[in-house]
DNA sequence: CTATTTTTATTGGATAACCGATAACTATAT
DNA sequence: ATATAGTTATCGGTTATCCAATAAAAATAG
């Protein structure tokens, strides 16, 4: 399961300015592993480039007006896919039970 | 914004017995783009040889129990990466109101 | 002000994701 | 039985993703 790399960053520092270490340790905390500084500079690079993001002295990193855009259209997207959110969250409950009985 | 297909894939496949073809117009009404074959089938393929699918004689794929198992398992790692759903969905609509006002 | 540590950033390369083109198989019709 | 259409599947190659290793810059300590 990979990708959405960029679109979590953009989420993340929408809520919040942050540093490129701020975000790998954030990412950690949701998913268990810590990108590596090679995955998080050369994305907020990419980012940067495509002037969704900008960076200030203290290395600290916010959106741009067309960062903004581009997140709304990647959640309309994301919320596209997974248009049956409830839907997957009660089956992760469901398949919780069933699979611990043939443990 | 790649990857996540076979997750998709899984969940599809756990709410109803489909076939390729089934997987690939259902993907483009939620994503927009229709995968091609040469993505869906090799993607199936891969599923199998994991055993987390099965197929019976008229194409259509089911999950195995180690598949439902899977399917739990990037379940909760979904969950966990996004645990902000709410906000996220809160953050869509505000959004689309502040970039309509500077077209 | 130098040395050391920490943070930030780049580079090269390995792997995975994905598609276009094409082939094989199935089903239906003629 | 043969042709046609549609579905299922494979293959090769392109691009994207991501990491390990390394370098540069900044902060902190001595």
């Amino acid at each position: 399961m990979k990708g959405f790399l960029s679109f979590i960053m953009l989420w993340l520092i929408s809520k919040k300015a942050m540093t490129g270490t701020d975000i790998a340790l954030e990412i950690k905390k949701r998913k268990g592993t810590k990108p590596s500084p090679g995955t998080i500079y050369p994305a907020l690079k990419y980012l940067r480039n495509k002037g969704l993001i900008k960076v200030n002295q203290k290395k600290t990193y916010t959106l741009t007006r067309a960062g903004k855009k581009e997140l709304e259209s990647q959640l309309n997207f994301f919320f596209g896919t997974f248009c049956d959110l409830d839907e997957m969250k009660a089956c992760c409950k469901s398949l919780k039970q069933q699979n611990k009985r043939y443990i």
